[in-house]
DNA sequence: GCTAAGTCTTTTTTT
DNA sequence: AAGACTTAGC
C-alpha cells in the first residue's frame, strides 16, 4: 500500500503549507481534541480557518453544526465566502451544502442573541425582548442612577459611562466589584456600596422592560450553559465551535466556551497573543495563554508564522517591536518576499504638516499606479485624522473613515430610532424617555410621568393622547401620540418615512446644521427599507450597524476608488499595500489615558505592533514635532513638543529609515536655529507637568 | 416645571 | 469640545 493512498491529501487543500495543513486536518474524523491555532499577522489566518470549515463539510458535517464566532459581521461574511469557494473545489454537492449558508456564523453577541431567543421559554426570558446598545444602556443607568438620587450626594458621584464601564468590566472580566474598582476604577472606589446598589436596581429596570444589555447577551448565554442539562443540549447541537481572533475573548465568553465543550473535543480556537488589543472590554490574553493546559489532555497547539503579507523589512521592525513585550507565544514571523524597502519615521514639524505630507505621498503613490483603496491611514484615536480629513476634502481626494463616532450614535438618528422603538414597545422607559422629550415644551419630569402612567395601565396604548401635559404643548402632543399610535399599522418602511417626516421641523428647531443631519435621517430610511419588517430593523441594527459614517463629504460609491481612514482597533484583520501612520508620539501612542498600569502600556505596545503590521509594501510612521493645544481663543500658539513613541527607541532605529519633512533647507544657520529651538525645547517639556 | 445660560468635569479603542 | 449638573428666569 502505498503512502499516497494512506494518507490521502484532497486537492482543495493543495494551496495550504504544511502547518495550515495540519491546522486544517486537525482531529480528521469524529475525535478532533481541541486545537489552539497561534496565527501571526498576515499567516494566512482566515484561509485556514476556512479550509478547516470546508474540511469539516468534506468530512459529513452539517453547516447547521457548525458555531462559528468571528469578531465582526464583516469577518463572518468573509469566512463564509471563502468557505463557500473551498467547498466549490471539492463537490459540487459540497458547494450547494456551503451555499445554503452557515446559520450559526456571527459575533458572539449576534449568536448569542439568537440562541437566547431560541431558549427564551426555557430560562424565563420574554421571547421578544429588545437590545440597548451602550449608549442606550448608559441612558438606563443614569435613569436609575437619578431615581436613587445619586446624583446629587454632595461629593460627585461617577457619571453614567463610568457607572456602565465598572458594570460591564465586572460581568465581563467576572471578577468581584472590590477588585474591579481597585484595579480598574480606583477614583470610584469610595462608592463602592452605593454602585452596589445602583447595579441592583439597573439589572431590575432591565428584567422590567424585558430589555437585555451587550453584555446580559453573553451573562444570560453563560447562565444558560450553566446549567447541566442545557449545556449537554446545546453543546451537541455544535459539533464543532471554531472562534476567531480568541486573544480578544474575555474571562465570560472563554467560560462559555468551557461549558459548552468541558473536554475541549470539536473546539478549535484561533488568535495571536500579539494583537491583543481589546483588555478594555474584558479581553484577557490569559485565554489564549492558558488555553492548551485547560485540557487533559492539554489542547494541540499549531504556530503558523509565515507571513504571506509584509516584506521583510517592515516585519523586522515589528518583530523587533513586539519583542520588547513581556509574556507571550514566542514566535517570530518570516517571510520569502524580497527584502523591500525599511519602514519611514518621518518627522514633521505639526499636525498640519502630518496632513499635507500623507496627502502628498498618497497622491504619489496614487500617480505611481497604486489605487487609494490599496493605501491606507491609521491612527490611534478618532479624532486624529481631523486635519486629515479636512485637508482630503479641500484636495477633491475621496475617502471612508472606519471608527469613531458611529452613525447610529448620532443624536439625531437615535431620536428618530428611539421613536420608533418606542412606538413598537411603550413600556421601553429608555426609548419612551428620549422620545418624549423632542417636544418642545417637555422636558423629564413631564415624560416621567407619562412612562409612569403608561407603566401601570394594561398593555394596549388607547390612552396616549390623553396624557397630561402642560397645555401650551397639548396639540403638538396629540399629533405626535396619534403618529406614535398609528406606526405600528403602516406597512414597512412606511413607519420611517412619517416618522422622518414629523421629525423635520424638530431637526431644525434643534440643531444648527439641520440640512446635513437631513441627509443622515434619509439614510436611515434607505438603509430600513432594505429589512423586512421593523422588528427585524430594530433588533439587527443594534448587533450589525452599518460600518462607515456617511461624511458630509458624501459616501463615495462602491465601484469609485477611495482612501481608507481608520482607527488601529478597527483596522484589526486588514492589510494594505501602503499604510501611514498618524501621531507615532508618546501621548497619542501609547495614550495618555492608557499609560497607568504596566498592563495598559503593553496593550498600546501591541497596538502598535497591529498597525505596522498591517502593511504589505511601504511603512510610514510619522511623527510630528508639536501639538497646538486645543480649546485656546482664536489663532492661540500655545502648543507642547512631543517626541517619537517610547516603543521605538533608538536602539531599534537600524530597522526604520528618517526622513524629514518639508526636506531641511541646507541653510548655514538651520543648525543653530534649531539647537536653539531644543533648548527651549526641554523647558518646555517640564513646564508640561506644573 | 421647563428652558437657557453658566460652571465644572472628562477626554480612547468597540460588540 | 462635549456632556453633566446647577442656577436663574419665564
Amino acid at each position: 500500500m502505498s503512502d499516497d493512498t494512506r494518507c490521502p491529501r484532497p486537492t482543495y487543500l493543495d494551496g495550504l503549507n504544511d502547518a495550515q495543513r495540519d491546522a486544517a486536518l486537525h482531529g480528521s474524523g469524529n475525535a478532533a481534541g481541541p486545537l489552539l491555532i497561534i496565527a501571526g499577522a498576515g499567516s494566512g489566518k482566515t484561509n485556514t480557518l476556512a479550509h478547516r470549515v470546508a474540511h469539516l463539510l468534506a468530512e459529513g458535517v452539517d453547516p447547521a453544526q457548525i458555531l462559528l464566532l468571528t469578531f465582526s459581521r464583516r469577518a463572518a461574511d468573509e469566512m463564509i465566502r471563502r468557505v463557500q469557494r473551498i467547498a466549490a473545489k471539492v463537490s459540487p454537492r459540497h458547494a450547494r451544502l456551503a451555499q445554503g449558508g452557515f446559520p450559526w456564523a456571527g459575533t458572539f453577541h449576534s449568536v448569542g442573541a439568537r440562541l437566547l431567543r431560541e431558549f427564551a421559554g426555557r430560562i424565563g426570558l420574554d421571547p421578544a425582548f429588545t437590545i440597548h446598545d451602550r449608549e442606550d444602556s448608559a441612558d438606563l443607568m443614569n435613569l436609575v442612577r437619578h431615581e436613587l438620587g445619586l446624583s446629587s450626594k454632595t461629593r460627585r458621584f461617577p457619571m453614567k459611562g463610568t457607572c456602565l464601564a465598572i458594570y460591564s468590566a465586572a460581568v465581563n472580566t467576572q471578577n468581584r466589584l472590590t477588585d474591579v474598582l481597585q484595579t480598574s476604577f480606583p477614583w470610584c472606589a469610595e462608592w463602592e456600596a452605593d454602585l452596589r446598589q445602583l447595579f441592583r436596581a439597573y439589572v431590575e429596570a432591565k428584567q422590567a422592560q424585558q430589555v437585555l444589555d451587550y453584555d446580559d447577551l453573553l451573562l444570560y448565554w453563560a447562565q444558560m450553559v450553566s446549567e447541566p442539562d442545557l449545556a449537554r443540549e446545546v453543546g451537541e447541537r455544535f459539533r464543532h465551535v471554531l472562534v476567531d481572533e480568541f486573544q480578544d475573548t474575555n474571562h465570560l465568553q472563554s467560560a462559555l466556551l468551557r461549558a459548552m465543550k468541558p473536554d475541549g473535543r470539536g473546539l478549535t480556537v484561533v488568535g495571536d497573543d500579539a494583537q491583543s488589543i481589546y483588555s478594555f472590554r474584558g479581553a484577557t490574553v490569559r485565554n489564549i495563554l492558558d488555553f492548551p493546559d485547560q485540557f487533559d489532555p492539554p489542547a494541540r497547539r499549531v504556530t503558523l508564522d509565515r507571513n504571506y503579507r509584509s516584506t521583510p523589512s517592515i516585519l523586522a521592525a515589528a518583530n523587533a517591536v513586539i519583542a520588547q513585550a513581556r509574556e507571550r507565544f514566542s514566535k517570530d514571523l518570516w517571510s520569502e518576499r524580497p527584502a523591500g524597502e525599511k519602514p519611514v519615521l518621518v518627522s514633521v514639524r505639526d499636525e498640519a504638516d502630518q496632513a499635507a505630507y500623507v496627502v502628498e505621498q498618497v497622491l504619489a503613490r496614487r500617480e505611481a499606479g497604486l489605487r487609494l483603496k490599496a493605501q491606507a491611514v491609521l491612527f490611534r484615536a478618532a479624532h486624529h485624522s481631523v486635519r486629515l480629513e479636512i485637508e482630503l476634502t479641500r484636495r477633491n481626494i475621496p475617502f471612508v473613515k472606519f471608527g469613531g463616532l458611529k452613525f447610529l450614535e448620532a443624536a439625531h438618528v437615535k431620536d428618530v430610532l428611539a421613536v420608533l422603538r418606542w412606538s413598537q414597545n411603550l413600556r421601553d422607559r429608555v426609548a419612551g424617555f428620549r422620545a418624549i422629550q423632542l417636544l418642545p415644551g417637555i422636558g423629564p419630569k413631564t415624560a416621567g410621568r407619562i412612562l409612569d402612567n403608561l407603566q401601570a395601565a394594561a398593555p394596549g396604548c388607547a390612552l396616549l393622547p390623553e396624557q397630561p401635559v402642560p397645555e401650551g404643548v397639548r396639540d403638538g402632543w396629540v399629533a405626535f401620540a396619534t403618529l406614535v399610535e398609528g406606526l405600528g399599522g403602516d406597512t414597512w418602511p412606511q413607519p420611517v418615512e412619517r416618522l422622518a417626516q414629523w421629525y423635520e421641523p424638530q431637526l431644525e428647531r434643534l440643531f444648527d446644521d439641520a440640512h446635513v443631519r437631513q441627509a443622515d435621517i434619509q439614510q436611515l430610511a434607505r438603509i430600513a427599507a432594505t429589512y423586512p419588517s421593523r422588528e427585524r430593523f430594530l433588533t439587527e441594527l443594534t448587533l450589525d450597524p452599518p460600518d462607515a459614517t456617511s461624511d458630509e463629504s458624501g459616501a463615495p460609491l462602491r465601484d469609485e476608488d477611495y482612501l481608507i481612514l481608520s482607527t488601529i482597533h478597527s483596522a484589526k484583520g486588514r492589510e494594505w499595500s501602503a499604510v501611514s501612520l498618524l501621531n507615532t508620539v508618546d501621548g497619542c501612542l501609547p495614550s495618555d489615558l492608557a499609560t497607568g498600569s504596566e498592563r495598559e502600556i503593553e496593550e498600546e505596545m501591541r497596538l502598535l505592533y497591529v498597525a505596522m503590521t498591517r502593511a504589505k509594501d511601504h511603512l510610514d510612521l510619522i511623527v510630528p514635532q508639536r501639538f497646538y493645544i486645543t480649546g485656546q481663543s482664536g489663532m492661540g500658539d500655545r502648543h507642547v513638543y512631543a517626541s517619537r513613541t517610547r516603543f521605538i527607541p533608538n536602539r531599534l532605529c537600524g530597522h526604520f529609515s528618517s526622513r524629514s519633512w518639508p526636506s531641511i533647507e541646507p541653510a548655514v544657520t538651520g543648525d543653530a536655529q534649531s539647537r536653539e529651538r531644543a533648548i527651549d525645547l526641554a523647558a518646555r517639556m517640564r513646564d508640561m507637568w506644573n
